[in-house]
DNA sequence: TAAGCGTGGCT
DNA sequence: TAGCCAAGCTT
């Protein structure tokens, strides 16, 4: 068998050409775009989809087109305008983010990974993928749909494993086209194939530029037998608990009392619990008089 | 290392 | 229908 390396250059041109065809024009990806919408596209795309993050996005640039604009504002104006992106903490963040690098960066959103990655809320993913993709660096960038893709065509297994592993960062490394233009096309035409036709769920296989050469697929597309995802629970979690009252606040102008706080939720206990969790995470400021905002 | 952290669409 | 899943990070 040849080395997966060898191997895996045999997808560089097909995958190349493929992403030059069919990518998606999103304005992170516009030439115009700064290394700021970048990031900002980045943290609000963890975990969640390219079509919820539009809207948000362009009003959040509009807004705050710069981190200095941002880091002006309060962590609880970029609550507000999260919306309903889900997981509030990654606006916090953000806002973190924006001052750090408005005091230790000069304003400029700093293009090595290593400098990104001690951002609050950038972890190894999203400060590779800031380097590549805003400064065009080569960078190894492995999201959940390179991961996927990797898994299928070169490995063959049907789903990565449920973490990820030193195996697979240094996969991708190994596959990482010698051209640094090439390169840093690769690492964004993988995650798209990822996200447009080697998906999860009933991948477009008829569609793939590499499904020849898919190790999955010459393998007869076996099912996924590797230990078992946990899924996640949410009717009576602490997650939704604390979803709604976030969700009182960001709707709410002004502040709001601890009965209406309260109201949204029957168990005493788990909502003690939720409350004190959220002002410890900096979600949740209480003021004098049992009355709560956002932070100011 | 594994669990916790939102939200909503899709199958 | 009820899981499953989505450009992860933090502790």
């Amino acid at each position: 068998m040849p080395h997966p390396t060898s191997a895996g250059r045999r997808l560089h041109r097909p995958v190349l050409d493929w992403y030059a065809a069919h990518q998606r024009d999103l304005p992170w990806r516009l030439p115009q775009r700064s290394p700021w919408g970048v990031l900002v596209s980045e943290v609000m795309l963890q975990q969640t989809p390219v079509a919820r993050v539009l809207p948000v996005w362009e009003r959040w640039m509009s807004l705050w087109p710069s981190p200095s604009d941002l880091a002006a504002a309060t962590p609880g104006d970029a609550v507000r305008e999260w919306g309903r992106l889900g997981y509030p903490r990654r606006a916090l963040r953000l806002h973190a983010a924006a001052a750090a690098i408005r005091d230790a960066h000069g304003g400029a959103v700093p293009g090595d990974e290593a400098t990104l990655r001690t951002l609050p809320g950038v972890g190894d993913y999203t400060a590779a993928a800031v380097a590549a993709f805003a400064f065009g660096a080569r960078a190894t960038v492995v999201d959940t749909n390179v991961r996927r893709v990797h898994a299928r065509a070169v490995t063959g297994d049907a789903l990565p494993a449920p973490a990820l592993t030193r195996a697979e960062v240094d996969l991708a490394t190994a596959l990482l086209p010698d051209d640094d233009t090439d390169a840093a096309t690769w690492n964004v035409a993988v995650m798209e194939l990822g996200a447009l036709v080697c998906t999860a769920r009933a991948p477009r296989c008829a569609e793939c530029p590499v499904a020849h050469l898919c190790r999955w697929r010459l393998a007869g597309s076996p099912t996924y037998d590797g230990p078992p995802r946990r899924g996640q629970r949410w009717e009576g979690t602490d997650r939704q608990c604390r979803g709604r009252m976030v969700q009182l606040l960001r709707d709410s102008p002004g502040p709001v009392s601890g009965a209406q706080l309260r109201a949204v939720w029957e168990d005493e206990a788990q909502r003690d619990r939720c409350l004190d969790a959220l002002v410890a995470d900096g979600l949740v400021e209480p003021l004098e008089g049992d009355r709560f905002r956002l932070p100011g």
